[in-house]
DNA sequence: CTTTCATATTAACAAATGATCATATGATAA
DNA sequence: TTATCATATGATCATTTGTTAATATGAAAG
């Protein structure tokens, strides 16, 4: 996982802002989730936040393929896609079989074409028609 | 929009790799989205993909909170707050109101907690137990 | 064994990102 | 008006990220 630096620290109070609502504030603390979960959180939605790899698993949601197809569709570089197929890999959001030299990937779970779905239907629904300013 | 190079052209050849399955390689390019959408999609994942984003849309998502409260929170600088409401705003994933001298926070639309669930089953199906390297 | 082909890995570099400091804005209170 | 408080913005800097070029691995063919 990323390294992470302690800009976010849920439990303490030195940082010398003024808590209007302490009400609100401590019940919002008590739910909040664990600084493990957040970075889990976020290093799992960051995978998705690169067009490339977007690109990748929308094409994987649709058929498994090899690596060189990858970059024949994407028109990339060999060595770009590997790289962006093994930290898709290692965060097992896809999987990979291999079949004499070939290397087959594919989604891991039904989990990641449903992110897409989600994210490319608030997409629709934002911008229905134009491309906003 | 972030600017974006040219690495993913989804309609050229030119990138002298061998496609091993062009019968796949085609149908797959028939019904991959076009350029606009997938930087579309990555822009908005990328909003989640950063545990202070996360962390303040979480909390927005159990209460509507002020700048200063969700410094309080998180113990943050203002301004490094500031900063990513900005951005969250600017893409219209939380909303502002203001009343006086305080301006409130709130996610947007239902489709973002929706976000945050299905990210946060993920996770806890994917590492049911403990942090796997 | 040697070559070839598909893929993986390493180092390096440029671009993007997020926090910080300092400062600006904008609304209320004095 | 002036002072104060809550928030926003701009510039800077260090870190992270994604691509590239070069090279390594590893399986099959000759």
């Amino acid at each position: 996982m990323k390294e992470k630096e302690e800009h976010v620290v849920l439990s303490e109070f030195d940082c010398s802002v003024k808590m209007i609502h302490k009400d609100v504030v401590n019940r919002v603390r008590e739910k909040m989730p664990a600084r493990y979960f957040t970075d889990q959180l976020s290093d799992f939605f960051s995978l998705f936040g690169d067009s490339t790899r977007i690109s990748i698993l929308w094409a994987l949601s649709m058929s498994e393929m090899c690596v060189c197809d990858i970059c024949a569709l994407l028109n990339m570089k060999q060595s770009a896609v590997s790289q962006q197929l093994k930290r898709l890999r290692q965060s097992r959001i896809i999987r990979n079989r291999r079949e004499g030299k070939v290397v087959y990937y594919s989604l891991d779970d039904d989990h990641i074409a449903c992110v897409l779905d989600l994210g490319m239907q608030h997409i629709r629904e934002e911008n229905p028609n134009e491309r906003i300013e």
